[in-house]
DNA sequence: TCGTTTCATCGTCTTTTTACGATAAAGGAT
DNA sequence: ATCCTTTATCGTAAAAAGACGATGAAACGA
């Protein structure tokens, strides 16, 4: 028999639900999180944030990368819901999605 | 020439400064999304905050995953600044760094 | 001392992400 | 109709992240 003299008190005692599973709001934050949580990305909502419409050419003339590159950041932004792009022409015009955004907010406010 | 009949406005002219570098904060900001952009991280987090004090084992215990990927995980979320765990006996003891996690929700309520 | 427990780290494999050139679709100018 | 511009997507190569077994260090009990 090993027990080691725990300092610490422990709160969870019923582990009788093994697994610990996400809401969907937290597995929702985590995909927005994961979609921030790249410099690229970062500096895009940033721009989009100083810059309410631009198109993808504007976004590309700021960023030291390709286009096929910024195309690619701006469907991960868009997949997790923080921006949306509407054909405007032959180009797309960008800008935050405002209702997610402020999801976004809140959640990180409350639930962490 | 070339000029399709834009619709929009265009907010930014000043196009001296090509690149659109991010802040040492917003850097920070990305870092510590990255981290929370992975559902077992988030998992991690939202269960120290749940259980304030508790050791690897606890979170190996409620995660399914290997005791080295929890270890690696825990990792990340301590480089990103978001927890911290001290040595406590044998064991680690890990709980939330509540001056960070403060930071992090101001920057998301002000910075984005 | 020797066995036990806890946990971080190492080595490795697999999967995902990132980046880019090339291409094609769509829209406007001429 | 033809050319030009814009941008999404495809294919692919390189880099990073994720997962896990094995190992070793640290701490405690017997």
């Amino acid at each position: 028999m090993y027990t080691f003299n725990r300092k610490i008190t422990i709160m969870n005692t019923n582990h009788t639900t093994k697994v610990y599973d996400l809401t969907v709001d937290e597995e929702r934050l985590s995909h927005m999180m994961k979609a921030l949580g790249h410099p690229a990305r970062m500096q895009i909502f940033r721009y989009l944030s100083e810059n309410p419409q631009c198109i993808t050419g504007d976004i590309v003339e700021v960023l030291p990368l390709a286009q096929a590159t910024v195309s690619q950041h701006l469907k991960v932004l868009r997949d997790a819901g923080l921006v949306c792009g509407t054909i405007e022409g032959p180009a797309t015009c960008y800008c935050l999605d405002g209702d997610n955004v402020a999801w976004f907010k809140r959640q990180v406010g409350s639930v962490l």
